[in-house]
DNA sequence: TTGTAGGCGTTATCAT
DNA sequence: ATGATAACGCCTACAA
């Protein structure tokens, strides 16, 4: 910058006045220092520009599970290209559901001074988070709330959803249906087991426990529970799963045995339509969800100094296409 | 910083040197530093660092097509875990093949400083980058090599899972083998459809112009060529589709008609093996292309001086699981 | 083992 | 409209 100045026949400061198109610089000399910039091939750096007092890093830090699994895929895309039209670029990391790397990658994040955190919670506990919120840091938690203290909060409506999805189970006939769900003390899980209990209950259907079956993660685990629900004396005769790995985990094991009970399933997926099952979705969209993280971090960012908000989206049953 | 250093009685280096785990401090005066560290809850600031000669911003720069693509997904997945066993974050942004969001993305990774970029490119002239890399940059692209420059690229090898899906659509005695291909002027889809046609013609299959169809770009696109394929008077017996997307949109339309045709595509995705058609993919791992370029760019990072390389990975066939 | 000096590239503030 | 000066928070290099 001093070499464009010196070239240009400016102080620095009007060469920083032009890259940051800042007024009250003669046009004159502007287009002066801009072909001092274009012939020395001079490139603004943005991390001295952020420790001098630009009192923004421009970056926006992103914890999720999983950038590979589509449905934080499709949120990290919304939340990206929002950050984008705020100015902000997004550093992304995955927690693989593993609370001791949360913990360090947002502490990585924090040193990097990004302006705003957004968490897709793994860690069961955040009151490590606490004293950097109130020293100012705008944190907002997507699809999972934060344990331990309070801050911004976007998620859907699991439990509505989940009630949704056992009462079109119910609405088919079943009485014996089958929950296949993620977790244990995950609280999208949680909350849609839940859901569907209370459904249960308020339709007077007697619950099995052995039909209940909490735990999984991977979609292959999902396929060993569910091949294990199918070997009952007294099976199921129909799957609520809670996530899109516990539906295709359990796709894949009917498919394995030749069976086809009715499903319910949360997370929309590409070709659940098309696959060999009655299958109905509880559809909620990721982008939305990101979008509206996105839209509650800023919000501090622009100085609302409201308690934290908690923002519900409402989910929606897709009916089976077959 | 200084505050930890006069309540801890020492001086700013010997907290910098506690914060850097840097050693020849004595136990004693680290223990102390480090309990000013955690009474004052000071954090180190890594933008200051990265500027004051610390050589690296510990970023690495990410520009994709698309992260809810669940093939840049899991690209995007494992080039940020490789990224971390190195010590540094990714900065992700996804370009939507759009050249000129690809440049202005590249250059504001660039104001920040990143230590190293890996770009799957969507421009169609990289000459914009020569001077960069050359100022000592290292640059890696993936999945599709650069145009204009010559740059550290890892592919797959398009062209031979291509002849390889069309000669098993051909060996199940198919002679008009449709081509859906995305593109036009993407890389990876001319080499595709340049690699079935080596195939065709090894095999004395006269071509029916009519059957190749290139330029979709999602899946809905593919659907409507497909639409249109099949609606011919000499409909093809066989589809061959150049990518995950245009695999989607091909079966939705075989579907729709009730139609069952031969298929072999490229790009694994999940749940393919139950879709309601013979469908062989060219198996290829987006993870193994990520840590690839993540190799390539810590050879250069660690001053390796060779000329650009061009790494080719394998690709292989999975026969239809039906 | 610990400290001092100087500077990284930019911007805020106050002058001119 | 433009410039001088002093930070920003840290690190390298050298000294004690």
């Amino acid at each position: 910058m001093v070499d464009i100045a010196s070239a240009a026949g400016v102080s620095p400061k009007t060469v920083s006045r032009v890259v940051n198109d800042e007024q009250g610089v003669h046009p004159v000399t502007a287009r002066r220092v801009r072909e001092a910039i274009d012939l020395l091939g001079y490139r603004r750096n943005g991390l001295a520009s952020s420790l001098a007092g630009a009192r923004s890093s421009a970056a926006i830090g992103l914890v999720i599970e999983d950038v590979s699994n589509p449905f934080y895929g499709a949120m990290a895309r919304a939340i990206e290209e929002t950050c984008r039209q705020h100015g902000r670029i997004l550093i992304t990391a995955s927690s693989d559901e593993r609370p001791e790397l949360e913990q360090g990658l947002v502490q990585t994040l924090l040193e990097r001074r990004v302006d705003g955190l957004i968490l897709v919670p793994a860690a069961r506990d955040h009151t490590y988070l606490r004293a950097e919120i109130e020293r100012g840091t705008p944190v907002v938690f997507v699809d999972r709330p934060p344990t331990g203290i309070v801050a911004d909060t976007i998620l859907c409506d699991d439990r509505g959803g989940a009630r949704i999805a056992a009462n079109y189970l119910i609405g088919l006939g079943h009485h014996r249906i089958a929950i296949v769900a993620h977790g244990p003390s995950v609280y999208t899980a949680d909350e849609r087991v839940q859901g569907a209990l209370e459904a249960f209950e308020a339709a007077d259907l007697r619950v099995d426990p052995g039909l209940i079956r909490v735990g999984a993660y991977t979609s292959e685990d999902a396929e060993r529970v569910v091949a294990l629900l199918l070997d009952m004396d007294n099976p199921p005769t129909a799957i609520f799963a809670t996530n899109n790995r516990m539906a295709i985990g359990a796709v894949r094991a009917l498919h394995a045995r030749g069976r086809a009970l009715d499903m319910a399933a949360f997370d929309e997926f590409e070709l659940a339509d098309l696959l060999p099952v009655q299958l109905a979705i509880v559809g909620h969209d990721p982008r939305a969800l990101g979008r509206g993280a996105v839209d509650l971090l800023f919000r501090r960012l622009n100085g609302d100094a409201r308690p934290p908000q908690r923002v519900v989206l409402p989910t929606g049953l897709i009916p089976s296409a077959r």
